[in-house]
DNA sequence: CACATACTTTAGAATAATTATAAAGTAGTT
DNA sequence: AACTACTTTATAATTATTCTAAAGTATGTG
């Protein structure tokens, strides 16, 4: 709860949520990396949970990082399996997917010749991009 | 199984699945129509099961529907609500998503500019577009 | 700084989508 | 017609997620 985890606070209360110890060292797991984090709540939980000797509960994991979705801090998306993914580069930006692995592609890699127009009464809200590899040969 | 039920059979045939009689049905629910068709398996099986006196079972249908996927007779899409979506159109194309209702774009209303080359050892299987949509004002 | 209050955490139950199981039925071959 | 392997079905199991209600805690007020 100190000054050096002001950012990771200030997450969580322009989410509405009050930073209690739980919530800290959530924010504080997934916002204080070099690189982006691609994540599902199951796989956030047991990682943080397999180092600690008081685990934080399953709905504390969810109500977290759905308050920190909505809050815009997080950017979900969708594999076919079942399961929301979650990403912590909010920034516009679009996917490969190799065999279940996600690799981020920053914006400005790809471009667009022609895009449709929004339906009427409708505008666009975002536009992205899934790239689906497989092996060479 | 008579011969106005050819093409649909076929389908069953080329997905290594026997004709029966429940599933001819599914596959003639699925592609004896003009309009390209997005579904998930509960709903596929409540409005076929509504008209039916006797019900064809649950595991019937996601199988059916596996099968058909995995030959290419389908395409699965994922929103975010942890379930699969299907698309009987199997061409190449792109999807506005608007608040839940899933809207096809035809593959030529979308071209590149710009496209990242595949990760060495890889290549791209496909690309595929979403344009999430909301209200104009 | 103690208190009251509203917000949190938690374990466990509930729900939803999907998959597995195993007994009874059927297609397709001989 | 009979056999065998594939199917169907109801039901149980599983997985991801949400709900619930009791016990705990952050925070503004005095």
């Amino acid at each position: 709860m100190n000054n050096k985890n002001k950012i990771f606070i200030d997450k969580l209360r322009s989410s509405g949520l009050r930073p209690t110890n739980q919530r800290v060292e959530i924010s504080k797991f997934l916002f204080n990396r070099k690189k982006t984090f691609h994540f599902t709540v199951e796989e956030l939980k047991n990682s943080m949970n397999l180092k600690r000797s008081k685990k934080i509960s399953t709905a504390t994991f969810y109500n977290t990082v759905h308050a920190l979705k909505s809050a815009g801090h997080l950017k979900e998306f969708s594999l076919e399996n079942n399961t929301s993914y979650y990403d912590t580069n909010i920034t516009s930006h679009h996917h490969f997917f190799d065999n279940g692995k996600v690799i981020d592609i920053k914006s400005d890699k790809i471009t667009f010749k022609k895009l449709p127009d929004a339906p009427k009464g409708k505008k666009i809200k975002n536009v992205e991009v899934v790239i689906r590899l497989e092996n060479n040969n």
